[in-house]
DNA sequence: CACCAGGAATGTA
DNA sequence: TACATTCATGGT
C-alpha cells in the first residue's frame, strides 16, 4: 500500500499547503532541537494547556517567570516552599488546583529521577508507561511530552484529530489507541513529521471550531 | 447568558 | 470496558 498515496499522508500534504511549517503558532513546541530549558517548558505547557487554550497558558507562564526562573527545579522549590505562591501563580489555566498539585510532583519525580536524561535514553515504550503512572499525565499529555520533548515518533491523537477523522471519514472507530496505530501505519516513520502534522490538526481545527 | 479551550482522575455498573 | 462527574479561568 503505497505509503506515500493514501488519505492519511495526503491528509498531511493538503495541511501542510494549507498552513505551511507550524512554526509560527507552535514556536515552541515544533522547535528543533530545544535546549534543556524548551524541553522543561514543553513539559510545563504540556500539563497546564489541558482543557484550555493556549493563551491562558501564557498568562500562568508569565506568572512563573516573574516568580522564578521557569523550570521543573524552581517549580519543585517553590511547591516545597510556597505551595500557595505555586497554586496563585497557576489560576489563569482554571483547574489550577490539581495542575499545581499535578505539576508539583512531575518536577519531584525528575528531581529524583536526574532530569530528562533517563526518559531520553529509554526505549519509548518505558518512558510511556513511566510518564502515564504520573498524576496529570494521561495518554495525550505523555505523547505529546515524548513527541514534542524527547523527539520520539509517537502521534498525539486529540478531539481535533478525532473531529477530522470524522469528518474526512478515516475511520468509524475513534479510541485513542486505534486512531494513533492507525495514522502511524500509514505515515513515515517521522517525529518531525509527526510533530508539524499534530500542530496542523489543531491550527485547522481551530477554524473550524462552531 | 451560554459555550468552549491543545485532559485526567475518580467512581459507578 | 464504557460512561458520568468534577476540576475552573478567561475569551467570545
Amino acid at each position: 500500500m503505497g505509503l506515500r498515496n493514501n488519505k492519511i499522508f495526503k491528509l498531511y500534504q493538503e495541511l501542510y499547503k494549507k498552513y505551511g511549517k507550524p512554526r509560527e503558532q507552535w514556536k515552541l513546541w515544533c522547535k528543533r532541537p530545544k535546549t534543556k530549558r524548551e524541553k522543561e517548558k514543553v513539559i510545563i505547557g504540556a500539563i497546564l494547556t489541558q482543557r484550555t487554550n493556549w493563551k491562558n497558558v501564557e498568562l500562568a507562564l508569565t506568572n512563573l517567570k516573574r516568580i522564578n526562573k521557569l523550570s521543573l527545579k524552581s517549580i519543585y522549590n517553590l511547591g516545597i516552599n510556597n505551595p500557595k505562591k505555586l497554586t496563585i501563580a497557576l489560576r489563569p489555566v482554571g483547574f489550577y488546583q490539581n495542575k499545581a498539585h499535578y505539576l508539583l510532583g512531575i518536577a519531584r519525580f525528575f528531581k529524583k529521577n536526574s532530569g530528562l536524561k533517563a526518559l531520553q535514553k529509554q526505549p519509548w515504550e518505558k518512558s510511556r508507561e513511566t510518564l502515564l503512572n504520573l498524576k496529570g499525565i494521561g495518554p495525550e499529555t505523555a505523547d505529546s511530552i515524548l513527541l514534542y520533548a524527547f523527539d520520539k515518533s509517537i502521534f498525539v491523537i486529540d478531539e481535533y484529530t478525532r473531529r477530522l477523522v470524522k469528518k474526512k471519514k478515516l475511520s468509524k472507530r475513534l479510541s485513542y489507541n486505534y486512531l494513533q496505530k492507525l495514522f502511524q501505519k500509514y505515515l513515515p516513520n517521522n517525529y518531525k513529521l509527526y510533530q508539524d502534522f499534530h500542530a496542523l490538526i489543531v491550527i485547522d481545527g481551530k477554524n473550524y471550531t462552531g
